[in-house]
DNA sequence: TTAATCACG
DNA sequence: ACGTACGTGATTAAC
């Protein structure tokens, strides 16, 4: 067996790569998809090759002998993208780092060290395989010459691989051929001229048949067609020149030695803290067996399963000592729906596993862990999503409300989000990894597909670790979280409003909220009975039965059938979205019909339907808040999500109505009057808006009357449509095209009503470029109460992205410190609820409205509670308006 | 698993 | 010239 070369044309893959991978940043907002895609390209030829030898060959900016020779030589390339150019570096630094050797040279492309050092290295008895994606290196194919050619089809990565007979089979010219029809046919991209009118077709034709430029030169007068014949006639000095250009150089001056290039070493402790700077997660895993890695988790060897009860009353004991002082300890609890096992860490050499078994049983555990938190109050307790396990600590409870304190804990999933909320996952892997600079076995890796209560039985081991290192992770964690939490200015975020936010949300989610399942059930019944009319007119009205939810065969039906004027829009076909199907509805009585059906089917599946089976024994639906989800602060709801329940539509309100205060109670439903809009007042300090905000009801009216240049009473519906528009144009981020969307306007008015807008308002104006540069300086946003968003768009070079990341900038800091707003009123009335020691329970939250189910003699005491906890959030410049309503059902209260 | 659609703020 | 309003989650169809 001879021995192998990998050569790399560096410049072509990492081109490839970055085009071929969605643009990925690590946290310092580097790019870095060209060198993952190249990475990924270059691990998949090593496994497949294990060659001997690797070498990458970059190109350098500087001018080559090509360019001395034609002024024009790659005139016509688009200069490299920032967002690519900045990773050229990096990468060869990467490379390096993995002891790949990097060669270029001056004067030089990378094409023709590639071909010296693969024509040397075969002469040397060597097996070449030249990587690349450009096809002129198809030229140095021979029989110990291999050019592979990566092709991504469909997220798969596929290989051409050409030796000189595939070259021939492809093109009916060898390799070396192949140069001369290059310099016939010329390449547009490198710029090089060849003979004008001549095409690849042409020109393989004529090489196939003369062999060469010489011979065809000889051959002039019997050219064919005729038309390549003129053109090579006039244009020898041009042929020739081209074929200068297009030959690869076998005989490049460099410095090299195949044998200096070893294969081999690559995961060292250089790349590994390349790799996690990059973020490339899974690549980690390839460290996995040198010792860099192994040496890793050093706490393995602290993990131990304690059974004997003795024991386990020691841990707790001492638990409770620390527990109690200034120290943390780490707290994984493992549950599926009963109790199974906890993970606590003491100290760095005191990492335990708890199972239930024997003595322990689940309420001891339970009681063992209510008195570890019950002394803690300087949070001592590292853990994460505390939320999902209140409950466990709930030993003691004062009028229904569990007597932890808040200050009992540090949840890291909460503070990681505070300080990158776009992050997918908090879990004890990612903080591993952000926090600690360690790769933890995920859980997924520890788990795979078993549920907790098989791998009880099934992998033990495996559980043990997955608790124990969590538990781990969050003790090891959490003091450097709450460092970075202080140095960003975010501590007292989560101080004042995210951890107390837990227990608010906790009980909203143990309250859950009543709904009448019967009349669910008959409106589903009705809504069938409607759906299945309108069904059978559509199929009339097509002539065909098809499925009317498939926007596939509707927008064949429509466009195509029934032969409706279309406007392509999505990338699988017809859209048929609502806007689309609302501009054909005037003229085809069946779109009316298709949008009512959808309607209808959306009410029956996601609500009449879709909420019954999220009922549980109690009537009621306990639904789950997120709190570390959305980009923006705001919470989510899921399971169902409770912050989408129809309301703006007629036949949607029926869905309002099923969700019903309990027996003795009523709804008290509160909801910040245009909160959004107060807040860019506020923080613009535009005082125009402030003083109509003081002075008047209604804003969109003054703004119409500002803007359009009118007395408040003589601004037309219509002038005011406009303002409404414009305002939240604002909120949005504002562009000329989004609010010619929503108006059905031309751009070119709405860019005159921005204009407008912007006149009247010029602080506003001053205000949101302001927040635009601050973010694009920064490369994040920050809300009043330091909310961070991080926006690495805004820096994008594509102009898409890049007015994408500018609207974010202008909307994050006014949606989130709305976000901020109403979680600091939900504590503020949960706290008040509480003291007052009332039945009363705040229960839902939607953004900018909360609802109480309210015990019928607590009305007038929780009504107050509720518009002086909202309203008293926060004194803005201008006042916070709250409208509060009691009704008997949710349509009614709200 | 992803794309399209649509419910809410 | 580029091709969009900001933030979510559930359902369905179709790969």
């Amino acid at each position: 067996m001879s021995e192998k070369l990998i050569l790399i044309d560096g410049h072509s893959i990492l081109n490839r790569a970055f085009y071929g991978v969605p643009d990925l940043t690590n946290a310092e907002g580097i790019h870095t998809n060209a060198m993952y895609g190249f990475l990924n390209i270059l691990f998949k030829f090593l496994d497949e090759e294990k060659p001997d030898y690797i070498t990458v060959a970059f190109d350098l900016s500087a001018p080559t002998f090509r360019h001395k020779v034609f002024d024009g030589y790659k005139g016509t390339r688009k200069p490299m993208q920032p967002e690519l150019k900045q990773q050229v570096p990096l990468m060869k630094e990467l490379l390096k780092a993995m002891n790949i050797t990097v060669v270029e040279q001056e004067g030089y492309e990378a094409d023709d060290i590639l071909g010296t050092i693969a024509k040397e290295s075969a002469a040397k008895g060597i097996d070449v395989s030249i990587v690349s994606g450009d096809r002129d290196l198809l030229q140095l194919a021979d029989e110990h010459i291999k050019i592979r050619i990566p092709k991504t089809k469909k997220g798969v990565t596929e290989v051409e691989d050409y030796y000189p007979s595939d070259v021939f089979n492809l093109y009916g010219v060898t390799p070396h051929e192949f140069i001369d029809v290059k310099a016939l046919m010329g390449d547009t991209s490198d710029n090089i001229p060849g003979a004008p009118g001549v095409g690849p077709k042409t020109a393989s034709a004529i090489i196939q048949k003369y062999h060469s430029l010489d011979n065809v030169f000889e051959h002039l007068c019997e050219l064919k067609p005729p038309k390549a014949k003129i053109s090579i006639t006039e244009n020898v000095e041009q042929i020739k020149m081209s074929r200068f250009l297009s030959e690869i150089k076998i005989d490049v001056p460099i410095d090299y030695k195949v044998e200096d290039s070893k294969a081999g070493d690559f995961f060292n402790e250089n790349s590994y803290e390349l790799f996690k700077k990059y973020n490339f997660k899974n690549m980690l895993k390839k460290f996995e067996n040198t010792d860099i890695i192994a040496k890793d988790p050093e706490c393995y060897e602290y993990f131990k399963k304690i059974s004997d009860f003795a024991d386990v009353e020691n841990v707790f004991n001492k638990a409770v000592d620390i527990a109690g002082g200034i120290e943390k300890i780490g707290l994984s609890i493992v549950r599926e729906n009963e109790l199974i096992a906890v993970g606590i860490t003491l100290s760095d050499t005191e990492i335990y596993y708890i199972p239930v078994s024997g003595f322990v049983t689940e309420s001891y555990l339970a009681d063992r862990l209510s008195d570890v938190v019950s002394v803690a109050s300087n949070r001592n307790i590292a853990s994460a999503n505390i939320k999902d396990y209140l409950d466990i600590f709930e030993k003691d409870k004062i009028n229904g409300y569990p007597l932890v304190s808040e200050k009992a804990f540090i949840d890291t999933a909460i503070a990681a989000y505070l300080l990158h909320p776009s992050n997918e996952s908090y879990d004890y892997e990612s903080l591993g990894r952000e926090f600690l600079s360690l790769t933890y076995p995920s859980k997924t890796e520890l788990l795979g597909k078993l549920s907790i209560n098989k791998a009880v039985n099934e992998a033990e081991d495996n559980l043990i670790k997955y608790a124990c290192l969590s538990s781990y992770a969050y003790y090891k964690c959490a003091d450097k979280i709450t460092e970075q939490l202080k140095s960003e200015n975010m501590y007292e975020l989560f101080e004042t409003i995210e951890m107390p936010l837990i227990f608010v949300l906790f009980e909203m989610q143990q309250q859950g909220i009543s709904v009448d399942k019967q009349a669910l059930v008959d409106y589903s019944k009705v809504l069938g009975t409607k759906i299945s009319v309108l069904e059978k007119e559509i199929y009339e009205a097509a002539g065909e039965e098809f499925n009317i939810n498939s926007p596939k065969q509707l927008g064949v039906i429509l466009f195509e059938r029934l032969g409706m004027p279309n406007g392509k829009k999505t990338k699988s076909g017809y859209s048929t979205a609502a806007d689309v199907l609302e501009k054909l509805a005037p003229d085809y009585p069946v779109v009316s019909k298709i949008l009512e059906y959808r309607q209808l089917a959306k009410l029956k599946s996601t609500y009449a339907d879709g909420l019954t089976q999220y009922i549980s024994e109690d009537g009621r639906i306990h639904g789950t808040f997120n709190q570390t989800i959305t980009a923006t602060g705001r919470i989510s709801s899921t399971e169902p999500n409770l912050q989408n329940i129809p309301i703006r539509m007629e036949m949607g309100k029926a869905i309002r109505k099923v969700f019903v205060p309990k027996d003795g109670f009523v709804f008290l439903d509160a909801d910040y009057s245009q909160i959004e809009l107060r807040i860019l007042a506020h923080m613009s300090g535009d005082e125009k808006l402030i003083e109509a905000y003081n002075s008047s009801a209604d804003i969109h009216r003054a703004t119409a009357a500002q803007v359009f240049g009118v007395p408040l009473e003589e601004v037309t519906d219509e002038q005011r449509r406009n303002a409404k528009a414009v305002n939240f144009g604002i909120i949005y981020g504002m562009s000329s095209f989004g609010l010619s969307q929503d108006l059905s306007i031309s751009r070119k008015e709405a860019k005159e009503y921005i204009e407008r807008y912007f006149a009247s308002y010029p602080t506003i104006k001053t205000f949101i470029d302001g927040l635009v540069s601050d973010a694009k300086e920064k490369g994040y946003s920050l809300t009043m109460y330091n909310r961070r968003r991080e926006i690495p768009e805004i820096k994008s070079s594509n102009f898409m992205q890049r007015s994408f990341g500018e609207r974010v900038a202008m909307n994050a800091p006014i949606q989130g410190t709305a976000a901020d707003i109403i979680k600091l009123a939900m504590i503020n009335v949960y706290n008040a609820l509480k003291e007052h020691n009332l039945r009363s329970r705040l229960i839902l939250q939607v953004h900018d409205e909360l609802l109480v189910e309210t015990a019928e003699d607590e009305v007038d005491t929780v009504k107050q509670i509720m518009l002086d906890g909202m309203k008293n959030a926060v004194s803005l410049k201008v006042p916070l308006e709250v409208d509060l309503k009691e009704g008997k059902d949710w349509l009614e209260a709200h």
